[in-house]
DNA sequence: AGCTTTTTTTCGAGACCCGAAAAAAAGAAT
DNA sequence: ATTCTTTTTTTCGGGTCTCGAAAAAAAGCT
């Protein structure tokens, strides 16, 4: 029930993330530009430029003679942040994997580095110790980072110290967060693979994935970002969202969760292969199929009826009405729709609309947009990136604020 | 993306609302209780309290002497809002009903009025000709107000402008917001009634309803009001939240709004009353069932086996994957259930918990609370009471300000 | 070289919050 | 009855922030 008050401090400070987050979105904005985008006066603009310049945050960009048109008048000076501002380290654990990408300030790959591992049998202690190596090694050689972010494909707490539980690691409760904290001195968290993508989708097409957009991972499991009036939604504990696991068909086809009649347990890869290959409903599911053996099925159910053809069918259905019920609650929006799995979306899609048209949320089927992405990957890292970099960017700006203010009080 | 810099004006303005907004929650806090709630220092709190006190938006109380406990030092001078520093009108269109409230501004009835009308019968424009003449009477004979808020079951947009549909009435979008601002002069929303309920519950008991809750509606239909992070939470462009038309069984019960298997179509009391009377689950919803009928079908199930048992089991068990859903995308959150149809809950609670624990959302099962409140009305008003007067507060908030700042400018 | 145009900085004014001190308003002690 | 203690509320001075206007800067145009 308290509600903290603003004080000058923090009015201060707001503008200041505004500042850079003008920045970090448009690119090299002159400081006019930013008065525009922020809706400060120019004066403020200055002040807080100039600032955040002699704090190393920003940096005044070398003219661009191709981005320059010949006018009149003083020239803008475009800013920047400055890449050497600081870094961060985004890890991606995904099945059998684990990767590392350092970033700079500004987003760009400083480095990269990638290794396998087996992450269903391997042990707890081993699996932190793996992840604490690769992001040191990357350090060591490329130096040191501000942040990390480690993307998962599971489910973490809301504060994204710890990952839950995952479908591709047999323990639960892994506190990544302290434990990459305590390895490095500085902060972390773990975060929803499909969180990530939507963030990616927001910075890489903000016209269409901007204030509502759903964004769906269709893989092994099933797996859902969502961002609702520009925020990403995550569950009251959890990071939430967890669309797979909508019951389908109540007492329906066996999921990896455990339960029944999950939307995966028809969509997923794994469920698709059990249902083309005519195994029970109720079988346990496969552990791996290959990306190879699901793109013959699809070709199989494109040239006939039969299992495949239906597997398909039904797959498509189950994202319909799952989509068609989100809908229901928070209204149509745009989706995206990444992974392995929409290589055969062309199957998908018919079937989709069919079951969207069928529910209260899905009345105007014809208009919702579906986009796909095949690769998730490079979508993960630069979620990662964006996410570890808007914080910071708060990081920063608070940190640095109250630095100046000490030695002013010095002065 | 052009986000709002802070300014002077701001900083003030808001931290009005939040002393405001202290003042309504605490009832008739002392200045030294509000520093300590807003956490701004009592320097601000005391030049703003004169400023709200000068305007008339709030006021020193009377010392109550039964609740000041006897103590050293200067005594502590209550403030309290000012009930005539503005008042609202709080209409309710139910099926064949229509209620109006007049409340001052601390949320106290001033005079109530209540009207039959054929709801599913009336004309568009005699339906908005009779919301007018209710409120303009109960105006007429009581005083003017200064906003109003219509409460219905159905469909608003998000900016609470039209009902979009309701199942009571016949048509289609009607923009009542409008309409009614066109008639009083004064700004004017529609809500549904669900979100009312769960804004009430919020100030009915904020020890339990705070910042996460599922406010369930059991009547003819199934109706959800839904707070997150201690938000109301709506779609993107309607009230949102339809949980009472997520598809239960795909392809099942045919449901009011012409889709088959929605929650509705099994929990709904028509839906009771046609399973347990054996009708086909195609056939068309009953228009009306007394309450009595229900009743008498509920103690028909607790006696013995048989379709009636049958009726409600599903019912519950529709209740209960429907809620596992929600969880499965919010994580499980306490749960109210208001209106006629919690009187048959103790039938209903076995299955919902049994149906929850297939659910991946409803793993813990047994620690979420449910708890019931038969009768619906008095929430709906309460919470549409509070929705206007909030409303008001910023109203008086900005305006009041304003007009402070052009008196001294020409002073 | 001077004029025009546009961007950026500087400067003074105004608004607001805060901490400290003062004032106010009691009860308790002498 | 007067003084002391305690607690609340107001007042005052200082500091920070934003803003508008004016000045300065840095071009192109004439």
């Amino acid at each position: 029930m308290t509600a903290a008050g603003i004080r000058h401090e923090e009015m201060r400070s707001r503008n200041r993330a505004l500042v850079i987050g003008a920045v970090r979105r448009s690119g090299q904005p002159s400081r006019t530009e930013i008065a525009r985008l922020t809706g400060l006066s120019h004066s403020t603009i200055s002040a807080i430029a100039a600032d955040l310049i002699e704090e190393g945050v920003m940096q005044e960009a070398a003219p661009q003679g191709a981005a320059a048109p010949v006018r009149r008048g003083r020239p803008q000076v475009a800013i920047g942040l400055n890449p050497a501002a600081a870094s961060a380290m985004c890890l991606y654990l995904s099945f059998n994997n684990m990767s590392a990408v350092l970033v700079d300030y500004c987003g760009r790959v400083i480095a990269s580095k990638t290794r396998k591992l087996q992450t269903l049998s391997i042990g707890r202690d081993e699996l932190v110790a793996a992840t604490i190596e690769i992001a040191g090694e990357l350090a060591a050689q490329h130096g040191a980072f501000m942040r990390v972010v480690l993307a998962v494909q599971g489910i973490t707490n809301a504060e994204g110290t710890e990952l839950l539980w995952s479908p591709i690691v047999s323990h639960a409760h892994v506190p990544f967060g302290p434990l990459l904290e305590e390895a490095f001195g500085v902060p972390a968290t773990v975060q929803n693979d499909c969180n990530m993508i939507a963030v990616a989708l927001r910075w890489h097409n903000p016209k269409l994935y901007r204030d509502n957009f759903v964004a769906i991972l269709l893989s092994r499991g099933i797996g859902m970002g969502l961002v609702l009036d520009g925020k990403l939604f995550t569950g009251t504990r959890s990071s939430g969202g967890e669309f797979g696991h909508m019951v389908h068909r109540p007492g329906g086809a066996l999921c990896r969760c455990g339960n029944r009649g999950c939307i995966e347990a028809y969509a997923g890869s794994y469920a698709i292969w059990r249902r083309a290959h005519g195994r029970d409903a109720a079988e346990k599911p496969v552990d791996d199929i290959e990306a190879e053996e699901m793109h013959q099925l699809a070709e199989l159910a494109r040239r006939q009826e039969g299992p495949a053809r239906q597997a398909f069918r039904e797959a498509g259905e189950a994202l319909g009405f799952g989509l068609g019920n989100l809908f229901t609650l928070i209204d149509p929006a745009p989706v995206a729709i990444i992974g392995q799995g929409t290589a055969a979306f062309d199957i998908l899609e018919p079937q989709i609309r069919r079951a969207l048209a069928q529910t209260a949320g899905g009345q105007h089927a014809g208009t919702i947009s579906f986009e796909t992405q095949p690769i998730a990957r490079p979508f993960i890292q630069h979620g990662s990136a964006m996410t570890a970099l808007t914080a910071l960017d708060k990081d920063l700006c608070t940190r640095l604020q109250s630095e100046r203010m000490e030695k002013e009080q010095v002065a």
